[in-house]
DNA sequence: TTTTGATAGTTTTGTTAAAAAAGTCAGGAA
DNA sequence: TTCCTGACTTTTTTAACAAAACTATCAAAA
């Protein structure tokens, strides 16, 4: 029984695996089933044994990324010897992580609008994550009384995550550029640092 | 001779304020040439005779708005008691703006990417405006010894609005659209006006 | 110089048919 | 019973094209 489960997990690995290949290199709607299934020298059906449809394994790949990043946000929670620190770490972690898999979102890009509740969950998740360590660092921080006591951290660390968001999405919009070129990406990094440096100088006493 | 312009000017000045009414009224898309010739009783054709053309006509109200904003924040300047006070009176007014032109601009929902050089143009001069007035307020505020002396003002300042511009795309792609909805914009300006409190704290001794 | 009706040219919209891809299923193999 | 497939059906995408709507032009009149 255990081994018959475990056979079924290693496939749908497999799956996995292929798809999240294809999904990153072409793009959700230039993949096709027969192409990952041809990848894994199987037959479509086969997939749709395992996967009810093609947006469910497009959802599975992507919650074992998002899985794979939450993980390692919480595997550095409260390793840091300072909120500055823990913000430094969380910009790169999810720096790296949007750069490595920039051609896997083409899904939303494509449906822009209407994408299902299990893809804002999964961004949900990942945002929660983020905060969460965030948070604790802030907490911890003002426990330190290293900056002021606030009523709502967690309502400070979203606004400053919106804010860093938007340090990158100006950098690229200042003309027809969909993705930051590598010149560009120096320029966000120091950007951000400057602005937590501030924005941390600004929760201080 | 300066008659018949005048005349002309005038004419436009009609043209230009019909013009407005419809694409406030009905957007870009949804605004025919006929109709706005129809509101001014007049022909299609003499609207050619003004305008070379319906994109050329909108950005022509454009640019008036977008002259009205910026006259708006060049009589402003240097009328403020300290920093935040700029950038309260920056943000407040930019929201104005927006929340009274709301239909006006789904002219870039429509085209999203690539929108006409001009039109870019004019985005840029309203940026350089709001630099001008929060530089020359930083500026004072460095020389009244209120917050720290900074190598380049401007720097600091771009950066501040980056991250303003920052808010309002967070909350758009947490709410699933690429432009903020009316009853967005409100949370907007509140997170806003937070982020500009901590930020010049941040920047004080 | 200003204005317009008529009309030419272009874009959008709606329709349809073929192609491609998604998704299903009866039945065979392990 | 679980895993797997070829053949099949259904749905979606694409291309072609005609009709409609709209932009843009122009000769001629006021």
């Amino acid at each position: 029984m255990a081994a018959v489960n475990d056979h079924q997990d290693i496939k749908r690995e497999k799956i996995l695996e292929a798809s999240h290949q294809r999904f990153l290199h072409y793009g959700y709607s230039k993949t096709t089933m027969n192409e990952i299934a041809g990848d894994l020298s199987m037959s479509k059906a086969l997939l749709y044994y395992y996967f009810p449809d093609k947006s469910q394994l497009y959802i599975a790949v992507m919650r074992k990324l998002a899985n794979d990043y939450i993980k390692n946000l919480e595997e550095h929670i409260d390793t840091f010897a300072n909120l500055k620190d823990a913000f430094v770490f969380q910009i790169n972690t999810n720096h790296d992580f949007i750069v490595s898999n920039y051609n896997f979102f083409d899904f939303f890009r494509l449906n822009e609008q209407n994408l299902p509740d299990t893809i804002w969950e999964i961004v949900e998740q990942v945002h929660l994550a983020e905060l969460n360590l965030l948070s604790r660092a802030i907490k911890t921080e003002i426990e330190r009384g290293a900056i002021k006591p606030v009523e709502n951290p967690e309502e400070i660390i979203d606004l400053l995550l919106d804010a860093l968001h938007g340090i990158k999405v100006s950098a690229v919009s200042q003309k027809k550029v969909n993705f930051p070129r590598k010149e560009h990406l120096d320029e966000i990094h120091t950007k951000r640092l400057l602005l937590i440096d501030i924005f941390i100088k600004g929760l201080m006493y």
